[in-house]
DNA sequence: TTGACTATCGTACAGCGTACGAGCATAGTA
DNA sequence: TACTATGCTCGTACGCTGTACGATAGTCAA
């Protein structure tokens, strides 16, 4: 049967609607906070009822980290190779900082979904077309996905979200940490931080910029 | 009292040697598999003899964080920038190839250790005394520490170790997962992969030689 | 009517982090 | 010597976790 159950926002179960809904979870709890039962009880339904959709709870967390792959925007065909990975790259910037739990999840998860698969040729493919070399195009690759990806773990290790958090916690939290003789120059920063303000979308591009700028003349020309 | 304790290996507990043994168990097993039980286990102890040296887990793993940033060399002053920042970036791979479980233990850990404040600050003064302004500085430390961690990262979650394992994986398990008419430019890459082989360590040093050579024209000359 | 198949879930179990408080050895004080 | 304070260890118990197993009920084909 399909019809009334008794939760809230019902229409049934679907291995869809299991994975969207574990990924609202994970956003507003921490994926800490994401049990199956809490999870079961946000759909309405027996904790149990979720296995019929999901193998484990494993399978559940690499259908989340695939669907986060899916949001990703792919590098968009018909401009130059910068812009589209410039593209691309400030996409997955701004859907890692959206879903924090997601970069700590790939540590253990090592099979790649389909969408992950689908990114990765997207991007290999625009950076082929542009003129790099097979094997220049991996580095680039593991260059740029590096950087990504360290930039979105600084930046959910962050404890703050706004230029004013960082001004509040750098007076009342870190400069007490910070003997000025110990640490001379992390005060030195600090201060010239909170002066000029901190936003991480500009803080990303500097260095996406720098590497794209760097990359470009490893191209075999065209 | 602190003498014979029934456990294998015992000298009486400390907090140094609780944080050691979590580390080796982590390193052996994954963090998965670290336990407060199993860790009390391993060091001959009941486990809530373990709440006298930690107040509770998150400090543990705190705690744990910190050592590994304590294993990473400090850039070596009397050389040029360039070299030494190599040099430390070189140890910070290394370090974090070693104990994979600490990269993704990173994303949920936001206040950092001494080790942790040290090692900053210790960059931070190599860069600006190479004659970087401070922002520029920051900016530098960021893309810096960006594909340092996004590097561990993607190396963490390869699940092989060796180019022979490479070789093996990608013929039994990756390519019959990619129909080379979908992705095409993955195939091409996998096979030129397999072909020259492939070597963590040296992908490492492209990227990061790369980055600082683009660094380099930013400094304030001196 | 029968049986297979789809979907849901209750119960139970082993293992988790840890609050609470008891227990013991030693050091200091009377 | 007796008493107390302190440092350290740990047993028990509680509420949580993931999930194995089996029961249940609705749907459809034969």
């Amino acid at each position: 049967m399909r019809k009334q159950r008794q939760g809230a926002s019902d229409a049934g179960l679907s291995k869809q609607r299991v994975v969207i809904e574990a990924i609202r979870l994970a956003d507003c709890e921490g994926v800490d906070g994401l049990s199956m039962r809490r999870l079961a009880g946000a759909l309405g339904a027996g904790a149990m009822s979720l296995y019929y959709y999901v193998a484990n709870k494993e399978e559940l967390l690499d259908a989340m980290i695939d669907v986060v792959f899916e949001e990703i925007e792919l590098p968009p065909e018909g401009t130059d190779w910068q812009s589209a990975m410039r593209r691309r790259a400030v996409s997955a910037r701004q859907v890692l900082a959206r879903h924090p739990w997601a970069i700590g999840l790939m540590e253990s998860r090592t099979s790649p979904g389909p969408a992950n698969l689908r990114h990765r040729e997207a991007v290999t493919a625009c950076l082929r077309r542009a003129g790099f070399p097979v094997l220049m195009a991996t580095h680039a690759n593991w260059l740029l996905d590096s950087y990504v990806y360290g930039f979105a773990l600084q930046e959910a290790s962050l404890p703050f979200d706004t230029a004013d958090e960082l001004a509040n916690m750098t007076e009342d939290v870190f400069l007490p940490q910070l003997p000025p003789d110990e640490f001379p120059y992390l005060n030195e920063s600090a201060a010239a931080l909170v002066a000029a303000g901190c936003d991480p979308a500009e803080e990303f591009i500097f260095g996406l910029d720098l590497i794209l700028a760097a990359l470009d003349p490893l191209r075999a020309s065209a």
